[in-house]
RNA sequence: GCCCCUGUGGCGGAAUUGGUAGACGCGCCUGACUCAAAAUCAGGUUCCGCAAGGAGUGCUGGUUCGAGUCCGGCCAGGGGCACCA
């Protein structure tokens, strides 16, 4: 007998049509009542779901034009867990969107005259003609793009309601200035001193904002991250360090007024370390700081320091390199334990004003930016922390700062505590002190999280719904006037925002006076945007608000949420505080939106290069390998490239591989194996073409299999017992069933795929020794079949179209994307006897045979009888059997 | 500088969480089919050794009957944060 090759071409449209024909992805928010359900009862595998809501999602894409094959590996994994919950008997909520705000949609407008819109709708178009290539088991009909009047109006409603609730502030500030974009970045958005798009570096400006007050939330985000038990540990850690908790002690000096000119009485510091304020040596300020100011208003050369440093810090790679300067302000601060004690106050370059207090008093010995600075200005230093083990008499302090644990010495009434003690007491003794009804110190905790500034100076992004009034100042957008839509007629012939040079767009009455007033005309950052679409998936039909209660209610939390680690901080820091605030203001009713996140690598490829040195594509080499080496040679004329470094697929380095292509060539389902299998998902893949080609192959190898098995003679009803060769058939797939089982809910995709190759190479061998027809009994053909239909539905979730095309070869009438997950036979996994290594000293010397009940005395007999283990001892007794029933048996001599 | 992660065959990786190291795939080698090649199929493939056997999970020391797995020290690679007081 011959089977056709499998012709994915030609299967993969088609059942991509069946499917959505019969609208089997599409999920419902009200779940079907028992009356519904009880004409068509549950098969007995259905039970592990029960009908539980299931809800997830994989990062929307941005609608770029084109998926890549990250898009491939992270909706592919997605699918998978959405196919296997969906036949475990969950009710599986997964969508799609698009993310399609955004510079690029501007840049591209500009580059070539087309309009933002157009462009993100036919990108859009396309990219989602791409994904339903992937045959993924998506519910089209929630589809949503945020640049959508439909859904942006509802984010501008939840803005006015977080503004409502406290939750949103307009201020000036310093902000980063992306020099190229032309706008505002976040500093979530600013990495290595560049903006997170353009790559430029950033500069400092001071504008004025609309911010949102994460900052409000920053204890909670922090605490909360330790109920996200399913979130990989290092994201959490992420965001832990980004929140940046310090508990300290805010510290007021006086000022002694002998040598202060103007009407400052005080400054104010923040420290965490309390503990060394016998070892202070001088006061810092940042060129920022009111004192500072005030003091430069009399001094010219002060106020030429402070212009120095403003000039300095433009950009990050400048502030790396700056030289730690300080400005003696000739003003002295009073030691808080000692009135006779004065401290030099200085105005330093390195002192942000936005952290803390914008000043410090500096300990030399025990901070070593604080030493660098009095070696600097020859101010010395005093050593109150000893080392254990060191002579507080002889200990000195040079050039290193010693910032470890110890006792505390030179410190009066602190000596001999230790850093804890001495940070508690001085916080005790400071607190109860007061001056000006005020206590002179007070415990605070400061955080490194800054409030999310959203006002972004660009056309295509959801405008802020505000306008601005001469007389009433600043008022909000009345609730019926939403959206504020768009205007359609811009120009993007000149760099700057379209908005606020359209000729009337801005021009508008003032909702409360009439007058003329002039609309808000920055848009908001679109981090907002994806901050809450997982929410709005839910019921993306509602009309008059953000979210139906009933339907976030069910839905959320998202229960696997898939995407790239680049949004460790960022997105998902975002997602985490909206939620909060929409539950604040009734959105929404839980805390966290994503109960599991998963985080997956990148997919890399080989870069090669010419002997000009430019690169060239993956398309146009070819490997040729000789033993071990591998060489490339250019396809058009056989000259030779280098292969370089494995690197992310980029468009610089030219070694991207496009879906398309891949999908033409072999299939999806061979480009959706081929990401699964081999590395873990949270680690990087290397795409290979051979790795393609290994999947290819498989895809035919189980058509072979599957089609060979569809032409046996197999009874229809299971036979009264299972011969041996049957037996083994059997067992092979409930084994491979039970892994994969457990695997796909772990997302140890690779895993699943090892044991599939399992399965479906036993299922050949048996297939195989069967070499006449009297060898087919009719048991072992019904196992054979059985085995078949449980490879066909684990590979289902992977390579869903062949494994219909398989289901329907083995004669079902119905579609495997709704079958129920196999059910397991678990005394198919129990052997009756069991083969235990036998270890002499740790060592493996040979192999005992044993019935799976067989006692502890009986394991011994049979151990110490085997030839290799008398061997190994020698004719002497053993000193110690070791015996771990079902695992190892370990002969001490 | 601080925090985190990872080191296993030629390569990607597996190892029931302290119990037979190298599952599965890629590559390579051998054989079958073929005039030939491709495709396909069968077998082999950690290293040393003809073999018996020995060595082996970055290095090093320890705990244990037993360590890839746990602990201490080091080395290498990767990631995150960073004038944060």
């Amino acid at each position: 007998m011959t089977i056709d090759r499998y012709n994915a071409r030609e299967a993969e449209p088609r059942w991509q049509r069946i499917w959505d024909e019969r609208g089997i992805f599409a999920t419902r928010n009200d779940p079907p009542s028992p009356a519904a359900s009880a004409d068509k009862p549950a098969p007995a595998g259905r039970s592990i779901g029960e009908g539980r809501k299931y809800y997830v999602l994989e990062m929307f894409p941005y609608p770029s034009g084109r998926i890549h094959m990250g898009h491939v590996r992270n909706y592919t994994m997605g699918d998978v867990v959405a196919r296997a919950k969906r036949a475990m008997g969950f009710s599986v909520l997964h969508p799609m969107g698009w993310d399609a705000f955004g510079m690029p949609a501007e840049n591209a407008a500009m580059a070539s005259k087309s309009h933002p819109k157009t462009w993100t709708y036919d990108n859009i178009a396309a990219m989602k003609k791409q994904l339903q290539s992937m045959g993924l088991s998506l519910d089209w009909a929630r589809e949503i793009a945020t640049c959508d009047p439909g859904y942006y109006k509802h984010q501008q409603k939840m803005f006015l309601d977080f503004l409502k609730a406290g939750l949103v502030e307009r201020k000036q500030s310093k902000v980063n200035w992306d020099p190229v974009d032309q706008t505002v970045l976040a500093n979530e958005q600013v990495i290595d001193g560049r903006g997170w798009r353009s790559g430029a570096p950033v500069e400092q400006r001071e504008l004025t904002q609309w911010f949102f007050k994460i900052s409000d939330y920053a204890e909670e985000l922090l605490e909360a991250l330790d109920t996200l038990e399913r979130w990989p540990e290092k994201v959490r850690v992420m965001q832990k360090n980004w929140i940046g908790r310090s508990e300290g002690l805010l510290v007021r000096f006086m000022l002694d007024p002998k040598t202060t000119p103007g009407k400052e009485s005080e400054v104010e510091i923040f420290t965490t370390r309390p503990d060394t304020l016998f070892g202070a040596r001088f006061l810092a300020i940042s060129p920022d700081h009111p004192l500072a100011q005030a003091a430069a208003a009399r001094d010219s050369s002060l106020a030429a320091f402070i212009a120095e440093c403003k000039r300095m810090g433009t950009s990050q790679a400048e502030i790396d390199t700056a030289e730690k300067l300080g400005y003696d302000t000739g003003m002295k601060a009073v030691h808080p334990f000692d009135e006779g004690w004065k401290l030099p106050v200085y105005v330093a370059n390195f002192i942000l004003m936005e952290y803390g207090t914008g000043a410090i008093f500096g300990c030399p010995a025990h901070d070593q930016r604080d030493l660098d600075f009095v070696n600097k200005y020859n101010l010395g230093n005093t050593p109150v922390v000893c080392p254990p083990g060191q002579d507080p008499k002889t200990f000195t302090i040079t050039d290193i700062a010693y910032d470890g644990d110890g006792r505390m010495i030179n410190s009066r009434f602190l000596d001999g505590m230790s850093i804890e003690q001495a940070k508690e007491e001085v916080a005790r003794r400071l607190e109860k002190e007061t001056r000006g009804n005020r206590p002179v110190a007070q415990r605070q905790v400061n955080y490194r999280l800054r409030d999310w500034g959203i006002s972004r100076q660009r056309y295509w992004g959801c405008p802020i719904p505000i306008i601005h009034c001469e007389k009433c100042g600043v008022v909000p957008v009345p609730a019926e006037d939403l959206p504020v839509t768009l205007p359609e007629d811009v120009e993007f012939d000149r760099p700057g925002n379209p908005l606020d040079r359209h000729p009337t767009w801005k021009h508008v009455a003032c909702p409360q006076c009439s007058g003329a007033a002039r609309r808000e005309t920055d848009t908001m950052d679109t981090f907002v945007d994806s901050s809450w679409y997982f929410a709005r998936f839910t019921d993306p039909w509602q009309a008059n608000a953000p979210t139906d209660r009933k339907a976030v209610d069910r839905w959320l939390p998202v229960d696997q949420y898939i995407g790239g680690i680049e949004h460790a901080i960022l997105h998902l820091l975002y997602s985490r505080f909206f939620t909060r605030a929409m539950k604040k203001t009734g959105h929404i009713g839980l805390d966290e939106p994503f109960a599991g996140l998963f985080t997956q690598g990148m997919v890399v490829h080989e870069t090669y290069r010419k002997a000009d040195g430019n690169y060239v594509t993956p398309a146009e080499v070819t490997i040729e390998s000789a033993g071990d080496a591998r060489r490339g040679r250019l396809n058009a004329t056989g000259e030779p490239v280098e292969i370089g470094a494995i690197e992310k697929m980029s468009k610089s380095k030219r070694n991207t591989v496009d879906p398309d292509d891949i999908i033409r060539e072999y299939g999806a389902d061979t480009a959706r194996w081929f990401m699964l299998s081999d590395s873990p998902p949270d680690r990087d893949v290397i795409w290979t073409e051979e790795g393609v080609q290994g999947a290819w192959r498989f895809v035919q190898r189980l058509w072979r299999i599957v089609g060979e098995i569809s032409q046996l003679d197999a009874p229809a009803s299971r036979p009264a017992g299972f011969g041996a060769p049957a037996l083994a058939v059997r067992k092979a797939a409930h084994g491979a069933l039970a892994k994969v089982t457990e695997d796909v809910d772990k997302l140890r995709f690779n895993r699943c795929i090892a044991h599939i190759y399992e399965l479906a190479n036993a299922l050949n061998d048996a297939i195989g020794n069967v070499s006449t027809p009297q060898a087919l009994t009719p048991d072992f053909a019904f196992a054979l079949r059985e085995a078949a239909d449980i490879l066909v539905q684990l590979f289902h979730p992977m390579m869903p179209h062949l494994a219909e095309e398989c289901w329907a070869a083995l004669g079902h009438k119905d579609l495997v994307a709704q079958q129920a997950w196999p059910r397991l036979e678990p005394d198919l996994l129990v052997e009756d006897s069991i083969t235990l290594p036998v270890q002499v000293n740790g060592k493996k010397r040979a192999d005992v045979t044993v019935p799976r009940d067989a006692g502890k005395s009986e394991i011994e007999t049979a151990v110490l009888s085997l030839d290799a283990v008398k061997r190994a001892l020698e004719g002497k007794p053993p000193k110690k059997v070791i015996i771990v029933p079902q695992r190892i048996v370990n002969v001490v001599a």
